[in-house]
DNA sequence: TGAGTAAACCTAGTGCCTCTAGGTTACAGC
DNA sequence: GCTGTAACCTAGAGGCACTAGGTTTACTCA
């Protein structure tokens, strides 16, 4: 019979797309195989196994959301570039939820050491920040910050965690705003005492 | 043979513990079996299936960790009402990682309505912002831009996002200061023209 | 063109998991 | 002590990840 054609990159495009249909936690092999028509053993050669096949998923998404963000920013500068650098995000979560919470699962840590994807995004979200003329170690801060109110809001989103009527686009741009004041008027060490 | 005295409290005690020492996604009601020295079956008289004992999980941590933020934040207002709510959300998700996962996860619509720990979490929520004198729909984006900030740089911390080597507890109460900042200076609809 | 070979794919099987149906046994209250 | 109701059991189906080892396809190159 006719072989398949499967590829590590085959499988890891069919596993998003899986991903995307049924959330990331419900991919299975099985479940991939049968969408190939083939036995869920085949798939051990092109893949090491399922914690492997996620790592794939998890790089795959995180270069295409990069991407995404980077077009968005690109040409902008100050709160332009916020709102810009954070609707592409959330749009990206939003519309991929399989992919992206493939980006969130832990990653060996030598791979995150030479993931192009992973060092351009840091490039881009330090780029960013740099209109607000922070320097270390406020600049690590902030985009502490930013990382995490865009993925905690994501993820409360995506998981129904919004209940109140509000409309949650709203919200999300006044958040963004919020924190584009946050950055504007950064809490430096020598002002903490006086804020008191 | 002497029974082991299983009820669906001291099942729901001892997977919340078996989450905080192997991670909440993997609790699984054979572990949990094995624990009490019994047949997995067993314990379907006490608990209706997985997500049941997961749901059962999520409204115990909840409960715990709104009664551990309502202490640290009794009694004050204003930038310390909100150091004090941050820094027992913070400690609760890392001190009990299994736990603080299990608040995460989707809950019955139904199950959410008539939850005492939510409607409380609601209560301190609000009633920590009410020094900062915003009106709704404010209210409630600034409640969600708390909620996404804390969530998000809990999981990104548990998850080992944070690779930087910036002390991840310096960048937490810098984050929480910049919050305090946006709160303060919390950007009206009138004010955003003037803004941009 | 046909043999050799590497890979792609398969069968068979282990062990862990959830969950159901239906049987036995300990224990509380009479 | 009897009895009924849990509490707990055995047995088993079906899904999943993963391994070992066999067969087949399709490509290369003489």
């Amino acid at each position: 019979m006719a072989r398949a054609g499967l590829t590590a990159d085959r499988l890891t495009a069919a596993a998003a797309d899986l991903a995307d249909e049924v959330g990331f936690e419900n991919v299975t092999l099985s479940a991939l195989a049968r969408r190939f028509g083939v036995k869920d053993a085949s798939l051990y050669a092109h893949v090491r196994n399922l914690r492997d096949l996620r790592t794939r998923v998890a790089f795959l998404a995180g270069g295409e959301m990069i991407d995404r963000i980077a077009a968005a920013v690109a040409g902008r500068a100050g709160k332009d570039a916020l709102a810009a650098f954070a609707d592409a995000y959330r749009e990206y979560a939003l519309e991929r939820p399989g992919r992206y919470a493939a980006t969130q699962i832990r990653i060996d840590q030598n791979l995150v050491a030479d993931s192009a994807a992973l060092r351009r995004t840091a490039e881009i979200t330090y780029g960013m920040l740099r209109a607000y003329g922070l320097e270390e170690p406020d600049l690590t801060d902030a985009v502490r910050l930013l990382r995490s109110t865009f993925h905690g809001y994501c993820a409360l989103e995506a998981s129904g965690g919004f209940g109140a009527p509000r409309d949650v686009r709203a919200s999300w741009e006044q958040a963004v705003a919020a924190l584009h004041v946050a950055l504007e008027h950064w809490p430096r060490r020598d002002q903490k005492e006086k804020d008191a």
